[in-house]
DNA sequence: TTGGCGTATGTAATCGATTACACAAGCTGG
DNA sequence: CCAGCTTGTGTAATCGATTACATACGCCAA
């Protein structure tokens, strides 16, 4: 395993100084053509690439942005990481995805390290005076922070939450559970209230057994069936705060011998690709994932090309209602 | 936005030099105490973090570790990730993940511009040029390249499809297709010799209508249950080459009005997450996966740390089959 | 008292690229 | 014919940390 090859070898190679071999791979037009030539040629002879550390310390950026997630087991974030690498791409500037759920001292150096130019905050439970300390532009996705200003894009949590429940109610629903998502989570949160909200507006009072502990798993769905089940007078239908917790709760009513929509109509948040081929399809809200993604990155690539400080904006997206098959009038 | 704090400012605010406050953050021991509180708190009190790209230029390494995977979307990859991290995380090292589909120029870049110490791959159809260009280590994990002499942890895919065509077998089925992946990987050609081979050892001979083209994907899988059902004297059992092919494949046959297990047994490969929850929940092959993950980070890992080349080994795991409920005997 | 050693700290070279500035050659126009 | 401009290239400073080497001090044993 040889040295690798630096500027300088290039340079000699091609008989010129290190500034023209610099010039030749950034600017080619500030470069005589037989000079240029002959530095290609050198390049390809040496299988030079520069090196991205010395670069980066030199400009003082990274051509980098940072998507930052918790969980990337999740498969909601899939459309968004693709929406985040085209416009990344286009624009030249390299993704690194990380896990946001890893040791925090690592964590903290991310946003001031000289490793990335922008983060992408997918994860709204991050401490925010570590978040504060980052020195690079950051736009939050799907979460937010309440006391932090960060500019933000997200869909309209509450509004999706009581299409969902509307959709129960419209079908002749009146006990309507909800399975919750992760304590102290802002989608969680919002979700609920929707679903409280939706409820109140029809004047139907949600009962305390109605709000089902959560935590947006699938595994957390399979458990939450069980709670469900084991009540008397339960409710007859279920709205779930994530597609994940909703294909969970069906797949272990099924074992229970419980029929979805037949016995209790569940409808789902996310709409994740699973959901649509589920059996049965299911009803769910669906959210803008790559239109959020594109958006974001948007923001931030402009933010760091024009240099331009971003503005503190909360950008809220419309969700809908996919109506499929997971959902049917009582009885 | 004012200018990040150095090591010169913090060396200023201490009154110390630059070289004490380097050694009081990297080997404090090596400082004396009263000195060390004093720098401690410069460093606190100006928010200092050291440029990670000064520093990786400076030790010509990156602490850094990148996972590169084609389609993160892909489920099959999480835990995986997990389980890099995980073993990343305990040696204090940096993990990134990067999309192997993007633009070749950049990719490139990847192995040689200093960013990161090693390389995880798991896309077996990059150029081998390109790969033997890079000058870190590199290991291959769940496919592996032909040709290079890399070293690589992966299943047996052969020995993994024929225990699931010897069950289909066993259960008495005669007429089993096979639903491919992508040509020219090496992954869809393992598991269709493992299809046809253990049909050979039954002296039964595969029919050309039963190898049905596919790409691992749901969508595929969607198709695939067009084509099969649009054949006379069609197969009563399919083998699928991937679990998300093996679910569009049972969702649309639901939507056909043809049910699995009843009227066909279905087998997928990998066991990924949603199988054990489908409905029917799958029979398909188990593929370690985290232990895929732990293994290779760790053969990775251990080069950096130690210094050492990497042995070009095939670490080859066993896979198992897990028999849910998707198959069943014919009629 | 002095030579030798260990400890604590400072000085300055170094990593590899980019780029401000200097300079030389060639060209243009008055 | 020369001032002034353009074009092409080289020289050297620079980014911010780490670290080899030098130095200064205190302590102990001979």
């Amino acid at each position: 395993m040889e040295r690798r090859p630096n500027i300088a070898d290039v340079a000699r190679l091609a008989g010129v100084s290190t500034a023209t071999v610099s010039r030749t791979l950034s600017t080619p037009e500030r470069v005589g053509a037989p000079t240029r030539a002959r530095v290609l040629e050198a390049v390809a002879a040496s299988g030079y690439r520069a090196n991205a550390a010395a670069r980066d310390l030199r400009q003082r950026r990274a051509r980098a942005i940072t998507l930052l997630a918790p969980n990337l087991a999740n498969t909601f974030f899939s459309s968004i990481i693709a929406a985040v690498q085209e416009v990344a791409d286009t624009a030249g500037l390299t993704v690194q995805i990380s896990d946001s759920q890893v040791e925090g001292m690592r964590l903290a150096g991310l946003g001031a390290d000289g490793r990335t130019d922008g983060i992408l905050l997918l994860d709204g439970q991050l401490d925010p005076a570590m978040v504060k300390g980052w020195s690079v532009p950051i736009v939050m996705v799907c979460e937010w922070m309440p006391d932090a200003t960060l500019p933000s894009v997200s869909t309209d949590n509450v509004a999706g939450a009581r299409l969902a429940v509307d959709h129960l109610l419209d079908l002749g629903h009146l006990r309507i559970a909800c399975l919750g998502g992760p304590e102290g989570n802002v989608l969680s949160a919002a979700r609920a209230e929707g679903w409280r909200a939706a409820l109140s507006a029809r004047g139907v009072s949600p009962r305390p057994q109605d709000l089902i502990a959560g935590d947006f798993t699938m595994a957390r769905g399979v458990a939450a069936a069980w709670d469900w089940a084991a009540q008397t007078d339960r409710a007859t239908a279920v709205f779930c705060t994530s597609d994940e917790s909703a294909l969970g709760f069906i797949s272990e009513c099924d074992r229970l011998g419980i029929s979805v929509p037949r016995d209790v109509s569940v409808v789902g948040f996310d709409d994740i690709e699973f959901s649509d081929r589920f059996i049965p399809p299911l009803t769910t809200v669906h959210q803008p994932r790559r239109q959020m993604g594109l958006l974001a990155a948007k923001q931030l690539v402009s933010a760091l090309t024009e240099a331009r400080p971003l503005d503190v904006a909360a950008e809220v997206l419309p969700s809908r209602l996919v109506v499929r098959a997971s959902t049917t009038s009582p009885l």
